[in-house]
DNA sequence: CACTTGACCTGTCCGC
DNA sequence: TGCGGACAGGTCAAGT
C-alpha cells in the first residue's frame, strides 16, 4: 500500500492508528466478515471496508478510474484501489488488527450462513432472540445472520414461503427449517450471478452483478409470481421496501405439516 | 429491554 | 422544463 488518501474525509477514518503507520506497509491477507472486507497489513494494522449502499471498490491498474464519486484511493505498487461511493455511507476504517474483533459491528455479527456451522438449530436460537419482531427485521439484523441485506432477505422469505411480517415467535419448526435451507441457497445463487446490481454495485473489475434478473420478488412489484402468477406486492416492513407474493407467502396461516 | 424510527448523503424518478 | 417529495442496497443513535 503505497498511499492512502481521501477526497471525502468521512469516508476514511483512523481509529487508534495513524496515517504514517500504514502507508508503505505490505498487504498480508484479505478476508470478509459479513458485509465487511478486511485488508490486513504486515504491521498488524487492518483496513475495514464497508460499501454500504452505493460503495464500489475498483481495481484500477492504469490509474484512470478516479471520478466525481471517488471518496478514497489506496495506492498499490502497480495501480490503485479506487473507493467510489455516491451516497457517502460507506467507509474505510483503519485500526490495529488486535482491535478488529471488538469493532462494534463485527463483535455482534451472527453466524456466517455459508459455513457448515450454520444449522437449523443455530438459526432457531438466533431468531429466538427476537420474540415479537418481524422475521424480516430479524433477518436484516446482522447479529441474527451475518451478511443478509434487503434484497436477499426478500428472496429468502419467498423461497422459504414465509410472510415477512410473521413474528419470530410465530414461526414453526418447518418454517425455520425452510429458512435455514433458503438462506445459503439464495446467497450461493447471488454469488454465482456476481451479486445484485440495482445501479451502483460493481465487483473489483467493474463488472455488475446479474442476480436481480433471476430474482423471484425483489424489484418485481406488479409482475406475476414465477410460481403462481399472483402479482407481486410491495409493502413496508422494518422501514424497508419489502416484496412478496401473498399467495406463496400467506400471513397468519400455518402450512400443513407432513407426518 | 425489545423494537421502531430518523439521520446520515446524493441522485433519480414521479406527479403536478 | 422545473420543482417538491418519495425513495434507494445499511447501520447507528435516539425515541417509544
Amino acid at each position: 500500500m503505497t498511499s492512502l488518501t481521501a477526497s471525502w474525509e468521512k469516508s476514511l477514518r483512523f481509529a487508534g492508528t495513524q496515517h504514517e503507520a500504514v502507508v508503505g506497509q505490505k498487504i498480508s491477507s484479505v478476508e470478509r466478515r459479513g458485509k465487511v472486507l478486511l485488508v490486513h497489513l504486515a504491521n498488524d494494522c487492518t483496513l475495514l471496508i464497508h460499501l454500504r449502499m452505493t460503495g464500489q471498490l475498483l481495481l484500477d491498474e492504469h490509474r484512470q478510474l478516479v471520478g466525481p464519486m471517488t471518496r478514497a484511493v489506496i495506492g498499490l505498487d502497480r495501480g490503485q484501489l479506487v473507493f467510489n461511493d455516491q451516497r457517502k455511507f460507506g467507509s474505510i476504517v483503519v485500526m490495529e488488527t488486535s482491535d478488529v474483533d471488538s469493532d462494534s459491528l463485527l463483535a455482534r455479527l451472527g453466524p456466517e450462513p455459508l459455513a457448515k456451522e450454520f444449522t437449523v438449530k443455530v438459526l432457531a436460537a438466533r431468531l429466538g432472540r427476537h420474540r415479537s419482531a418481524s422475521v424480516k427485521a430479524a433477518l436484516l439484523d446482522q447479529s441474527t445472520v451475518a451478511g443478509l441485506g434487503n434484497i436477499y432477505v426478500d428472496e429468502v422469505l419467498f423461497v422459504a414461503r414465509v410472510h415477512p411480517l410473521q413474528t419470530c415467535a410465530s414461526l414453526n419448526k418447518a418454517e425455520i427449517s425452510r429458512l435455514a435451507e433458503a438462506i445459503p441457497t439464495v446467497l450461493r445463487a447471488g454469488i454465482a450471478a456476481g451479486g445484485s446490481t440495482m445501479r451502483d454495485y460493481r465487483d473489483a473489475s467493474g463488472a455488475s452483478g446479474s442476480y436481480l434478473d433471476q430474482a423471484q420478488v425483489f424489484g418485481r412489484t406488479g409482475e406475476p409470481c414465477r410460481s403462481c402468477a399472483t402479482l407481486i406486492t410491495k409493502i413496508r416492513v422494518a422501514g424497508r421496501g419489502t416484496h412478496l407474493c401473498l399467495t406463496c407467502q400467506p400471513f397468519g396461516k400455518r402450512p400443513r405439516e407432513n407426518k
